[in-house]
DNA sequence: ACCCTCCCCTTAGGGGAGGGT
DNA sequence: ACCCTCCCCTTAGGGGAGGGT
């Protein structure tokens, strides 16, 4: 028995357990882990070997990421073994749950890091003839005569819906009227896109495969003429008719010189 | 160009990106995002168009779970698109990390609790005979005579190595000389065991698969003897005759009226 | 209504000063 | 050496008071 009062100070349970004193001492703060002893005059703590259990306690718990706050509930409750595997388990939920948000974000990446690889690749500024997949979307009819309504118009669509967890990001761009552009009348936008990865979602366009005349720029959204007029004046060179509508892919912007700068795709079918 | 200085007050901003009102205040105290205008008499923050591209990066890149700090720095240094493209890379390998160290937990974590779901699926403090597969452990030749000579031995063991991160929690136990039992000489514990899931580390021993008689109690350490007494009238009741030594496996530490309590399986091989 | 500036609060401690055994 | 008690600091804001346009 009297080895059973054997006392332990602070920097003994420290050593022990590889514990800094400090997180000890907050434990016996806040209550949840109060020394066996605590002298009234000088104040030091002594641990007894029955806190050893409640230190192990903590340990196993912290490591299955429960709060202090968690902790102190289950220690204070005097739990059946049975109930201790209801708490691993219910972690185990909690693990599974982050997990599965982590992947999602990681893939969610990884596409657009994929996308970002792809656009760099090519010369930049100089148009080219490319074999172009499928590509699916969603069109929003929000059209925009001047950047400034687009900027608006493309928050809304981006924010409007309640995706915010589903993707980290997500590709958008516009199509461009090729009728309008070529009567003179510049960009006009009569929608705002939305790429996906498939055609799971209702609604959902296609843009067919083919040969595409393309240029990927990384410019001011207020520059973008000259991007197009080099477009035009290469598809004419090379003797090409074109197909539909120009599409824009917004795939990255960023902050050059304080000013926002967009790594754009543009292209347009060609026969 | 007048639509362009169009300025938008800080709960226009916040309708438009779901962002409540006090986080661009504090983007704005921290200079994360410093509004176009401040009126100076008012005080009050006036938001411009070229604002809503550092909006997304900053949501962009929280999604992607970057600190405000490095979000602080990547826009501060007018990075390429592939520069970008680096970021999100990196964010991945992050992301990955993170998953691997969960799924190991988890894993961890799943087997403790089916360890515990065993346990308490026999009739607890009911002796039995049942078959037991081969367990691999690693011994270390802590002599205990007393419990609590033991609590600090086992805690070396646990403790000692630098086994922190690699398991939530590990299973322990101890065996007990059949030998000094049988004369008299009450519970001695030549080692302290460290039950492994397989062979791959060094200096594995094996203990036999076989028929047991065992006993599931969860009960203080001091109040062993008891069990130990149930399970060997049990075993002469049903006429066999132990082979080697007794073994206890601590399955789950626990609170009971602030006494530690433990969930023990005690065993030993019989013919 | 909308906006502002304080001020205090949250987790789980860490760093350090200043002082006692 | 070892221990103690303040006190201030960290992330990313949230809640609220009290007051201005």
């Amino acid at each position: 028995m009297k080895d059973k009062q054997r006392l332990f100070r602070i920097g003994e349970i420290s050593k022990i357990y590889h514990l800094p004193v400090k997180t000890l001492r907050f434990y016996s703060d806040c209550g949840l882990l109060t020394p066996a002893y605590i002298d009234p005059s000088s104040g030091y703590r002594y641990y007894s070997i029955d806190q050893f259990v409640r230190i192990d306690i903590i340990r196993n718990s912290k490591r299955m990421n429960m709060s202090l706050e968690e902790i102190a509930e289950i220690m204070e409750h005097d739990l059946q073994a049975s109930d201790i595997a209801d708490v691993i388990e219910k972690q185990i939920d909690v693990m599974n749950q982050k997990i599965k948000e982590y992947e999602k974000m990681r893939d969610s990446m990884s596409v657009i890091s994929q996308i970002i690889r792809e656009a760099v690749a090519v010369q930049i500024n100089t148009p080219y003839i490319g074999q172009e997949s499928k590509q699916y979307y969603q069109s929003y009819p929000y059209q925009s005569t001047t950047p400034e309504e687009q900027e608006i118009n493309f928050r809304k669509v981006a924010l409007g819906s309640g995706e915010e967890s589903e993707h980290v990001y997500s590709l958008y761009g516009v199509s461009t009227s090729a009728d309008a552009y070529f009567k003179g009348e510049g960009i006009i936008n009569p929608d705002i896109r939305n790429y996906m990865s498939d055609a799971s979602t209702p609604n959902v366009c296609v843009q067919p495969a083919g040969e595409y005349a393309c240029i990927v720029f990384d410019d001011n959204v207020y520059q973008k003429e000259q991007y197009y007029r080099r477009l035009t004046d290469f598809i004419q060179n090379e003797n090409r008719k074109t197909i539909g509508d120009f599409t824009e892919e917004w795939i990255i912007p960023r902050i050059q010189d304080g000013k926002e700068s967009t790594l754009i795709k543009l292209k347009i079918q060609v026969n």
